[in-house]
RNA sequence: GGAGGGGUGACCGAGCGGCCGAAGGUGCGGCACUGGAAAUGCCGUGCGCGGGGCGAACCCCUGUGCCGUGGGUUCAAAUCCCACCCCCUCCGCCA
């Protein structure tokens, strides 16, 4: 969430910022709240300072043996009042903070303008899309035809928008996943995180994803403790959450950690959209890139984050182009942020494969995460970033596509091929 | 699942209902000592919120709150009561 005294200190600036991406008509209502909340908290306090004093005449006085039973029924009315106050204020916070909840996130002075991903900027192209012989399918095509892709089944024992990978197709998954994390923790200097896949409605909260997305989370229920867990969206909600209401040393920072994680999403309201495949399941798998760092290194850690998810594009020599989402695009809580798209000659498209973004110190005051400056100094928030690096079930398709043969084989990246000793094709599963 | 113990500042660890934002230690910062360092000595070292000092930053003053979380008792709560969360030990069960 944005800070309050940002928005006191320069309403019109910030409702000028979220021009492109909404949420300015709150400002006002905000400010009103806020005026309400101090005149509270000052009346609250100036009762308080009052009760201390006199409970400390009270205490001498009884000491002395003297009786202060009617300085002790006056501040009784005291702390009567005090309670109504406090209580008031209790109520004004919430509000204040049901409605900074929903104020997103200003974007960087350098985030282009623009209404919608149609505005978006490309920032540059890698490798050229091959030259098919023939025409190249669909990924669910390519996978179906060779018997390792398998959607009815999934259908079957779960529902729509689930997959079941049979052989070699589930070992090129997981060794996409290895290949991915090996590469960020042994070259980009990344920590790999094994994390829960199942968290709670707080770390939900603090995260972003409640309330606005609650209904693209998977909820589950303990049916005799009627506990609520929530299944990760990404693991970004795990790891960004790691550190929530701690304070670290600067010389710490930036800290860089992955986690190879399934994610589930409901996809709700995207009913006929993308249905082939697996390119919009309700269950994927991620290896997801999470960064903390000072206000002074978040830009650059942006840019390097970009750079990190690039290599793996290339390493398996996937054509792809990087955009740059514009200030109407680039997310609730993001500053700044840039998606890798890749390109995928089944559909003779380039799509998202990977979206970063930097959400500076919104993110990092909604998990609380701060980090103490070296040579002393107050506490500031941290930024966050994260980042897909990348998302696995999507870069299967890429390989899927790109690497696909006119006899209906594929042949495996060279990059994968450490990972996959044996095989370096996909053949008609027996 | 059963029985018991515990959650205090960056960390460890004290703490009679008022004089406790909290002893002591460690760590950290500064200074002294040193050719430089170690050791030693001295000093300093929490966060949030409100009000004010030039409505900026840094800083200062002042008030208030914070001893797992939320309630309660009381003129007054780290200290008493209740609920919840978490951690630990032992027994049982178990991948």
């Amino acid at each position: 969430m944005l800070d309050i005294k940002l928005i006191r200190d320069q309403p019109d600036a910030v409702a000028t910022a979220l021009a492109d991406k909404g949420g300015a008509e709150l400002i006002h209502e905000i400010l009103a709240r806020d005026a309400e909340r101090r005149r509270l908290i000052k009346d609250a306090e100036d009762l308080k300072a009052l009760r201390n004093r006199a409970s400390e005449a009270i205490g001498q006085a009884r000491r002395r043996g003297e009786d202060a039973s009617a300085e002790q029924a006056r501040m009784r009315e005291v702390g009567d009042r005090i309670k109504a106050l406090d209580a008031e204020v209790k109520t004004v916070d919430a509000a204040i903070e049901a409605l900074l909840a929903q104020v997103p996130n200003v974007p960087h002075p350098s985030v282009p303008r623009g209404k919608s991903d149609a505005d978006n900027v490309e920032v540059r192209r890698w490798g050229t899309p091959r030259d098919f012989a023939f025409a190249p399918r669909p990924h669910e095509e390519v996978g179906e035809a060779l018997g390792l892709l398998d959607m009815d089944r999934a259908a079957k024992i779960a529902r729509a928008r689930f997959a079941v990978m049979w052989g070699a197709l589930s070992r090129l998954e997981r060794a996409l996943g290895q290949f991915m994390l090996d590469l960020h923790t042994r070259e980009h200097g990344y920590t790999e995180v094994w994390v829960p896949h199942l968290v709670s409605g707080e770390t939900m909260l603090r995260t972003g994803q409640l309330p606005k997305f609650e209904e693209q989370l998977f909820k589950t229920v303990e049916a005799d403790e009627g506990r609520t867990l929530y299944l990760i969206p990404t693991a970004e909600v795990s790891l960004s959450a790691l550190h929530g209401g701690e304070v670290l040393a600067e010389r710490t920072l930036p800290r860089r950690y992955t986690a190879f994680t399934p994610c589930y999403r409901r996809e709700a309201g995207t009913y006929g959209k993308d249905m082939k495949g697996i390119f919009r399941n309700h269950q994927f798998d991620k290896v997801e890139l999470v960064k903390l760092a000072t206000p002074a290194q978040g830009y650059e850690e942006l840019e390097s984050m970009v750079r990190e998810a690039e290599t793996v594009l290339q390493r398996l020599e996937l054509p792809y182009r990087v955009v740059e989402r514009c200030a109407g695009d680039v997310g609730f809580s993001a500053a700044k942020g840039y998606d890798l798209e890749v390109w995928l000659p089944g559909q003779g498209k380039y799509r998202e494969i990977s979206s970063c973004s930097n959400y500076a110190d919104f993110g990092g005051r909604r998990v609380d995460i701060r980090f103490k400056p070296e040579g002393g100094g107050k506490p500031d928030f941290c930024h966050t970033l994260n980042g897909s690096g990348l998302a696995v079930g999507r870069t299967v398709i890429a390989v899927l596509e790109n690497y696909q043969n006119a006899d209906g084989t594929v042949t495996i990246p060279p990059a994968l091929r450490p990972y996959l000793p044996g095989l370096d094709r996909l053949t008609p599963r027996a």
